[in-house]
Order: C-alpha cells, then sequence, then structure tokens
DNA sequence: CATTTTCATTGGATCGATTCAAATTTTGCT
DNA sequence: AGCAAAATTTGAATCGATCCAATGAAAATG
C-alpha cells in the first residue's frame, strides 16, 4: 500500500501523464500550458489522467531550464537575512523593490550569508534573473561575486569607483553641504562626524590620510560635502573629530564616548546615516545632554524612524523607495547598458537640530 | 557585429568549455563541482579556458534540474511583497524565519499576488523546497493552491479546521482568556471587540449567527476565549458589540466611529491585533478620550510596536520570533509528518489598560 | 615481470519540461 | 467523392548541468 505521506515513491512527471494517457509528451504539456491549441475531449482526458495520478503540475525545475528566466530578482547582502526585515533604511528600500516587483508580477528572492564561503556559494546559485546589491561593508566582495554570474545587478550606493557597474545612488557631496550649512548657520562652530565606513571594516578615529584613500567613495563625498560647506563658514575642518563606525550601536557608542572625552566638546553632531543619530540622540539624552539645546544632530537617510523619535531628527533624506523603484526596474527592463543613477537629496529639519548654544 | 554589452551572442555553455579544453563534460563538471578529483594539471588548464572563453561558473538552473533541491523557502501571502517589510507583526516573524535559513545557508523567496491569476501562478511557478503561508485574508485558496504543488507547507496560525495540513499557531482560547479576564478584573464590565476576519472578507457588526459559522477558527477562538471568560464575571456577553475589520486603518476606524455612536460605550476594548489596538489608541487620543483612564484596550500580538507607543500597549504576546524559526525548520527538516504545534501566549501588561472608571 | 590497486577520465543516461517542423486527421467546400 | 485548408498530434531536439559505471593509465605490490 501507499504509505501514509504520499510523496516519496519518485514523484510523477509529465512524461507518466502522457503515457497513461496514451498521448505525447508535446501534448501532455500542451495540455497545462497552452491549452487552447488541444482538442477539449484529450484535454479533458489527460487532466483527468494527472488528476487520478495525483500529478503536481509542470515542475518548474524542468520549466525553468528550457524556458531560461526565472521571473524573480535577487537582493545580495552580506548581513544576515533577517537585515531585510528589521534595519529602517533596508526595509524601505526593499518597499520600492517590492512595489515594481508587484507591479511585473516577478518575485524576491533574499540571498546573504554569514560567512565568506557561503555567500560566494549563495550567490553562484541563486536562481534569480538579476541582483540587486545593498552595498554596506564587504561591498566589494559582493560585487565580484556577482559579477562573476554575468547577470544584470545594480549596485545601491554608487560607492565604487568602477564606473563599470550599474549603481544608483545619491548625490552624497550635496547632502553633506546640506548638512553642514544646516547647522552652520545655526551658528554652530565646534562640530564631530559619525562616519561610516571608509573601506576595510574598523572603528576609530580617521586620519585625513585614511579619507583620501578611502574605498567608499559615498562615505568620502559626504565628508567632503561636510568639509567643503564648513570651511566656507570659516571652520577649521581639520580640527574635527571623525568617528568611523560600523554603523550600529555599540561601535557608534563608542564613538560618542571617545568624542565627548575631549576637552572641546562638539556642539553639533553630523551623522552619515539616520541609524547613527538615532543611537546619538538616545546616548545624548541618557547622558543628560539635552538634544538640541546643548547639542544638535543631523542625520543621513530620512527613514520613517526618524520622524517618530524624541526629539524628531533633522535630516539628509534619500529618495528610499524611488531609488528601489529604479532599482529593480533597471533588472525587470535590463537593457544591456550600464546605468549610473545619481538621484537628489533634501534637507528635512525637524528638532534634533537647534541655535548654537550661547557659551 | 557583436554589440557592445557582452552576452547577448547565447551564454557559454560548460560543454563549450569541455570542447574548447581538450576534455569531456564529466571532466570539466568536475573542475567545478569536485575539484579534488581532477588532476591537477587538467582543472588548470580548463579554469584558464573557463576563464578566457568568460564562462560565468556553472549554470544554476541546469544543475537545479539534476540535483532537485532548490535550498531555499518560499513564504506566501496574498498581501503585496511590501507586507512583508512594512507589517510589524510580518517583519518579527520573517525574522525568525531569517534566523533558521541563515543558519543552514538557504536563502527565502517571497511570493506574492496582486490578483488571483498571478498568484497561482507565482504558487505554481516558485522555486522552492518548500513555504510557509501567510493565512491572512484569503488565507485558503492559498492553502489550495499551495497543496497542489505536493511541496512541503506550513500555515501560520491554525486557523483551519483542516487537520491534514501543518501549522503552527498559537492558544487562541486561552489568549482570549487572558486579555478578557486582565480586563474583567480591573472592573470593567462594558466592553467592545475588534475583531479580525471570521470568513470571507467584510467589515462590520458580526451576529452569533456568523460567529459559529466562521471559517477561521483563530478568530473564532479569541472570540470564544473572550466571551468565556467575561462570562465568569456575570457579563452579559450577547450584548457586546463586535466588529469585524479588515486589520487596517480604514476599517478599524469605522468600527471604532461605530461603537462609540451607541448609547453605550464600552470602557474596555478587546483587539485582535496590536495593529487594531494601535489604531483605536491613536482614533480615542484624537477624539479627547484617554487611554486607559476613559478607555481600557488590550492588543494581540506583541509586536515591538507596541512597547513604543504612547501609551505603551497591554497586550497578548504571541512568540512570533519563535513561531518564525519552527515553522521554518518544518520546511528545512521536512520528514514528511504532518505537524501542528500550538505555541502559549502570555498577558504583558503595559499601560493601555488601567481600572475601569468609576460613572 | 605479472598482477593488483589506485587514480583520472570518459561518455552515455538522466533530471522534467518546452518547442517546432513534420505528419496526420478533420473540416469545409464544390 | 475529391481535394485543399485548417486543426491536432507527434516525436525528436534542446535547455545545462551532474552522476556513475566502465575504461584506461599509472603506481604499488608480490
Amino acid at each position: 500500500m501507499p504509505s501514509p505521506i504520499e510523496g516519496q515513491a519518485r514523484p510523477i512527471r509529465l512524461a507518466d501523464i502522457a503515457k497513461a494517457a496514451g498521448v505525447s509528451h508535446g501534448t501532455a504539456s500542451n495540455v497545462f500550458s497552452r491549452p487552447e491549441v488541444v482538442r477539449q475531449e484529450v484535454r479533458e482526458r489527460v487532466k483527468a489522467v494527472a488528476e487520478a495520478m495525483g500529478y503536481a503540475g509542470p515542475d518548474p525545475k524542468g520549466r525553468l531550464l528550457r524556458a531560461g528566466k526565472v521571473n524573480a530578482i535577487g537582493v545580495g547582502t552580506t548581513e544576515p537575512l533577517s537585515y531585510f526585515f528589521e534595519d529602517p533604511f533596508a526595509r524601505v528600500m526593499m518597499a520600492g523593490i517590492s512595489e515594481a516587483c508587484d507591479a511585473t508580477g516577478a518575485g524576491i528572492a533574499l540571498v546573504s550569508a554569514a560567512n565568506q564561503e557561503k555567500l560566494a556559494w549563495n550567490i553562484q546559485s541563486a536562481l534569480v534573473d538579476g541582483f540587486i546589491l545593498f552595498c554596506i561593508e564587504g561591498g566589494s566582495r559582493l560585487v565580484d561575486l556577482t559579477r562573476e554570474r554575468k547577470l544584470p545587478f545594480v549596485a545601491l550606493e554608487l560607492g565604487f569607483h568602477d564606473e563599470t557597474i550599474s549603481a544608483i545612488g545619491v548625490d552624497n557631496i550635496a547632502g553633506g553641504r546640506l548638512a553642514a550649512r544646516h547647522l552652520a548657520e545655526l551658528g554652530h562652530r565646534r562640530f564631530a562626524v559619525l562616519s561610516l565606513t571608509l573601506g576595510e571594516v574598523r572603528t576609530g578615529f580617521v586620519t585625513p590620510e585614511m579619507v583620501r584613500s578611502a574605498v567608499y567613495t559615498g562615505t568620502r563625498d559626504r565628508l567632503a560635502g561636510y568639509f567643503e560647506e564648513l570651511s566656507r563658514f570659516g571652520v577649521d575642518t581639520t580640527k574635527i573629530p571623525i568617528f568611523e563606525t560600523e554603523n550600529e550601536e555599540n561601535s557608534t557608542r563608542a564613538g560618542l564616548e571617545a568624542i565627548f572625552a575631549g576637552g572641546e566638546r562638539p556642539t553639533a553632531i553630523l551623522a552619515m546615516s539616520d541609524r547613527m543619530a538615532l543611537i546619538a540622540i538616545e546616548w545624548l539624552t541618557a547622558r543628560g545632554l539635552k538634544v538640541p539645546q546643548d547639542v544638535s544632530i543631523v542625520g543621513f537617510d530620512g527613514v520613517p524612524d526618524g520622524a517618530l523619535c524624541d526629539p524628531p531628527l533633522t535630516t539628509i533624506a534619500q529618495p528610499i523607495t524611488e531609488i528601489g523603484r529604479r532599482a529593480a526596474h533597471m533588472i525587470l527592463d535590463f537593457d544591456g547598458t550600464v546605468r549610473r543613477e545619481t538621484m537628489g537629496v533634501e534637507l528635512v529639519v525637524r528638532a534634533s537640530t537647534g541655535p548654537a548654544p550661547k557659551t
């Protein structure tokens, strides 16, 4: 007798149905994929046989090989998979990607890996038509791996000097300037920067030397924007402490400790991500420093959380959803060309910035 | 002439490499998938040829057919894809699923569709080893479609009388009782219920008749839990208004309008989801009613947002992450058996509930 | 030197479908 | 009935790999 759990006796194939129904593979195939070309009587007979034999329908694995197209786009990162559901920036981006995929009926495959080997394998074996890459830390390795697949792909953040790959990002220099100008106009003259990674993952204060050799041009550009603008206001930018974090709690806190340990405390913090800015607000508040009365903070990204925290965060907003949408369309409507798009950013003034304290 | 963008001249196959390198396709295959069995000299030659010809590596499409296993689990819903990144409940669940997938190196494929036909096609053609189904509205159709695939699948929420499908859910009756007892003990006697869907999607007040014929036993059980417990406190449950919503803003607001339009206003609201509870808090506050001084609210789910809102939400917490983890493992370690797991729930008292107002 | 082991390589079979030119059957018309 | 046109059906080829039994070559053993 068949075992209680059906399915371990090798699954039924289309060929089995064809034989049982006394038709050719071709006809059997047509019954499922182009029913209109087969005579009704035959169609019904084949369907009945399929039903009776417990056929699961044409196996997508087989179809795929023939058809060539998966109809899914892969989204890759070196972070764990939960990043997609927990990080506010990633979530908004994914919402944009989802929108485009929903509209065309494409699926989304999330690809990630804790360790390097698995990452390689996962990228190499992902069943997708193209990739969208979240280039955070480890981004260049991710890009190299993906390039191997010879599938279309887009890097989010144009943080690469490599002009041969498609990418969508924002005007980081303009964003940096906007943030800096806002603070300078409020009278601030003593600053500190919470920076994203410049190259290899590390943590700590950054020297001008390191800035020059930065791998991530995105980080470098934001910094350049900050400094260009501050120079105009007569600020000596060489004195500004820059602390590189891993854009998470521990290293950001460490950075704040280090920055506020010095004698000349800043009255304004330029954070390269809302995430860090939010952590900074919390840290400062817990330390008894008022935001913005004692210290002003400007973030970068424009994630929804920034509007909800206390005080609401002044930030440089990226059109995150739109970037996601466009990235997805680049893959979905891939035409073989390399595209590099730079989106504009916007200063959103909320309550985390105020006039410099008079001292 | 070859176009400027490489790749449209039919991609290179393993067989091409084999021929060019003068080895059999068997050996060529081994070079990539079991390099240790081929002599170093040969291995290097083949790799060099592959490199020179711009071979992208063994195509997963081909490998898949042979190997049979995709190494990815599909997560299905009838909501749009963005649901996974925006809904707080779904996000926590996905985090649990992600954790399990990360640990085993599996990928996640998100499957959804706006319209019915696409849903069918997407489920039918998803390249996955099994499915986890978010059974919100339209759940039964989703289950039927998935069953056709004859792949392992798990329904989240045991909201189905059908005992032949694997499912993980919570003890809804116990949850209902916990919520009701908490409020009753605070002295409340006038209640209203914001309910999830009972069957077909609709909105409006619910009759006892409809409750009896509910398709979603999850909804029915929560209701049963509420009422059983309230009866013990001498509350006439037949007088309690039950408003069925679509678990989103508009219908929940409509429900509140309807409930508070009546003469006898409730002093306590039993919401079957934190989402509705949160909307209710906002609605009441905007109306000048104080939570919990005028109206107490208990949610259901235990999403993180509930702890952050004002006032923080008292709720029945499900072990959401754990449910996600287990669901993923059911697919990943599928052993052919049907499993139905019921998880416990917990009353989390925060500030949205307080003593009944003395009238 | 003959014989057994070990190591590499080969090439055919297979995974499960779709496609398409050719063959066959039906239908339509005179 | 006779014949062209239309509608169905067939079966071989293809998609791109992996697997494995058989074969051949080289190394180890008696």
